[in-house]
DNA sequence: GGTACACCCTCCTACAATAGGAGAGTCAAG
DNA sequence: CTTGACTCTCCTATTGTAGGAGGGTGTACC
């Protein structure tokens, strides 16, 4: 018999956590003074303790731990939760990898100094609007048109969030963009023969750059958000969103505008299909 | 000016977390009102939020994110956060890989209907001990009788510690093996021409394997060990130590002692150098 | 045989990021 | 003005590990 501190001494495991392994029942002392209640092991003890490290150091929890040593499960069960390990074990290391990678791609960035720009994967709620679609030529006058056309439409039906510009073309085009201007709506308007009244669906996994200053500058940005989404084993599934957060109107929510370009922020959203998350 | 509520919809972050930031000073509401206490969020700080997610996302704690986000540091300070996470990520990343493949043996030997055994990496201490060095031939007679002779030269002082058998041999050898016999003493005796007293070096990394049963049916237990060293990455960095920690034994320490082949309990000792661990 | 000191006990606290709940106050729409 | 949805603070929990306080125990040495 081995005082909990010899015990400790020689198998490596700190006196706290023997302590704690008593107090969940995953190794009960072989004999507990009750006097004194002095914990003490024995020899017999050490195959288990050392299996208890031992499924540790395979990364699992203490209490799953107590399920494997609990004895009373079949071969089947044995393996699936295994199985089970490795499938969580390989799909940690998969999700460090990409973060190994964006890590790298952002001080690789650092180092051409080029601006560091953060990109995230979120969930984008389903958003009823009112749009208009058309091909226009890029950077035109004619999409402002387009918004304060339908703005005006909607009138009081327009909710209080901010306007949403899509890319309906898979591939870069020189001119004749096809794109969509929406308008978010607190309920149903009637549709006519070039404003339409739908509810723009919503994307598990969008991936969103943030971008604050003028529109001319931010292709760059842009730039940066397709190469994470192929850095990190995406793929696009579907037309890229501009949502104009804060930018130049003398209509629509009084708290989206603002006159100053450098103060436009505007929210680049592009929907993926990743390998590694649930659709 | 947004509520919690609304901030939190759009940005996917919960509002448990957005107070939290706000309490350790990651990210304040641009307005308080003194009254209710609400918090107002503009669009002004989505890009902080945003930046804030997106270093999460690299595997950054919030605290590193408040250095980082303090904008107080150099682009060469910068550069060591980030260097830094890619060492962190780099070495979890394989330390992760190691154990896969480990979970990986795991099954194959469920599989094959093999044994399972668990090998654990520790230190072990130095030891000083009185030892008997010589060639004898495998699985003989002649292991105890040195045992034996070691035990009654050291009488009294001998510590309360259990035998230790080392194999000097490098390779596999089919007779004449290079074995000593050491019996851990609580402190220095004479040496004689045959019976050494010497301090057994502290292991930083030793494999460690627990064995229970009579010695005819070690060998598969230690080829466990050996392969586990192997797809580890580890080299062996010393001879191999028998631990014997229940064995039958009409003298040594009595907590040692036992009659009954099927309760020897043996530890298999084996020193290695590791590529992911300080020496 | 006593005393000092190393050891052991329990109970409390903390970490980091996240979540849930209780109880009370606030805002906004009808 | 009521009601229901929202918000506030404060408390608890998670997991594995560690530290400390305050008090009891075992033993080696004198």
């Amino acid at each position: 018999m081995f005082k909990i501190g010899e015990f400790s001494w020689f198998t490596r495991v700190s006196v706290k956590m023997l302590r704690h392994y008593d107090r969940i029942g995953l190794l009960k002392p072989s004999h507990v003074d009750p006097e004194s209640g002095y914990r003490y092991y024995s020899v017999e003890q050490l195959p288990r303790l050392h299996r208890i490290v031992a499924l540790k150091d395979l990364g699992f929890s203490l209490e799953r731990i107590g399920d494997l040593l609990a004895g009373d499960l079949s071969e089947g069960q044995m393996r699936a939760l295994l199985e089970q390990q490795r499938a969580d074990l390989a799909a940690l290391i998969e999700a460090e990898m990409v973060r190994l990678v964006r890590v790298e791609d952002t001080l690789a960035r650092l180092a051409d100094d080029l601006p560091v720009v953060d990109v995230v994967l979120r969930r984008v709620e389903a958003q009823l609007v009112a749009s208009m679609r058309q091909r226009i030529d890029p950077f035109s006058e004619a999409i402002s048109a387009m918004f304060v056309a339908v703005e005006q439409y909607v009138g009081a039906a327009q909710a209080d969030r901010p306007p949403v510009l899509l890319y309906h073309d898979v591939e870069f085009i020189e001119e004749g963009v096809d794109v969509e201007t929406a308008i978010p709506l607190k309920h149903p308007v009637e549709p006519t023969r070039r404003i339409h009244v739908r509810t723009l669906p919503a994307v598990d996994q969008m991936a969103v750059l943030v971008y604050t200053g003028p529109y001319e500058h931010m292709m760059p940005a842009l730039t940066v958000l397709y190469h994470w989404i192929e850095r990190g084993g995406y793929r696009i599934a579907g037309p890229q969103r501009d949502v104009y957060l804060r930018y130049n109107g003398s209509r629509g929510p009084a708290r989206h505008l603002t006159t100053n370009p450098d103060d436009y922020i505007t929210e680049f959203q592009i929907p993926v299909k990743g390998p590694n998350h649930a659709l």
